[in-house]
DNA sequence: CTTGACCCTGTAGTTCCTACAGGGTGCATA
DNA sequence: TATGCACCCTGTAGGAACTACAGGGTCAAG
């Protein structure tokens, strides 16, 4: 019920020195220590860090991450403020889930050619390609 | 036809200097230079800086990015060697786009509830909760 | 009671940009 | 022709987000 840094980095897959970090910068509170001064965490911790790391990996850089908690750590906020908030990471969440399954259809395209023997053409680049700028002809 | 290095920043979301540090570590190949010395790019740097900087605000770090830019450079390797490097990529893809999902229901979870005009619970931290190492009951 | 795995605080290094400083290019326009 | 102004050049230094020590304390096992 109770972990120490360690056992919460193993945890969600994060280094303990990341985790002091994250403390150091007012992400993750102060826990609470143990008689020997150790840090000790709860089950509400493992799944705030767990976020904030699945986000990173996401790509969000950490000011989006502390925005992103800021929804469920900040109860006092009105409606227009959450909405706005959540808007517009909405959209960018979508954009991402775009050029991934893009990325996702070409390594798949990639790995079929393989199969069959030969490396065949690999249109990587193009999944991730040029800018959705409408109308150019490059 | 060919873009200064402004115009191909403009066209990708880069910053000037972002290229330049791209090309130092050799992620970009030194491109041609116009008589006054100036750098000078066609749409295959275009198609190139778009792709790493897609991959890049997907959370691919620069590794993995060269990594995969090599899937389309090194046309000598051989299809063993391709296919290890993009089956782990296609995977890690895959779970991004889980995640990416899991966090779109819950955004749009919060817009619904606030229509209504409350603000309602927000449950963004179980939507990219703890790991799922099977078996828990925390 | 010591040994090894873990924890503590600090600080310095790495990655990936980002922002100047100090100077040159190139095109419009007065 | 010159004189802006926006843009380019090569540095180098700063910032964000970690990551890796150094030097020392804690604790369960043997």
């Amino acid at each position: 019920m109770a972990f120490t840094i360690g056992e919460l980095g193993k945890a969600t897959g994060t280094k303990v020195e990341t985790i002091r970090y994250y403390e150091r910068i007012g992400l993750l509170a102060k826990p609470e220590r143990t008689s020997g001064n150790y840090r000790s965490y709860g089950k509400a911790e493992l799944g705030r860090l767990s976020f904030i790391r699945r986000a990173r990996d996401l790509g969000f850089p950490l000011h989006q991450v502390r925005a992103l908690l800021s929804l469920s750590d900040d109860r006092t906020r009105d409606c227009a403020t959450v909405d706005a908030l959540a808007r517009d990471h909405l959209a960018e969440v979508e954009r991402k889930i775009v050029d991934l399954t893009a990325l996702r259809s070409e390594l798949s395209a990639l790995l079929d050619s393989c199969e069959g023997g030969t490396v065949g053409d690999c249109r990587i680049i193009e999944a991730l390609a040029p800018p959705a700028t409408s109308g150019e002809t490059l």
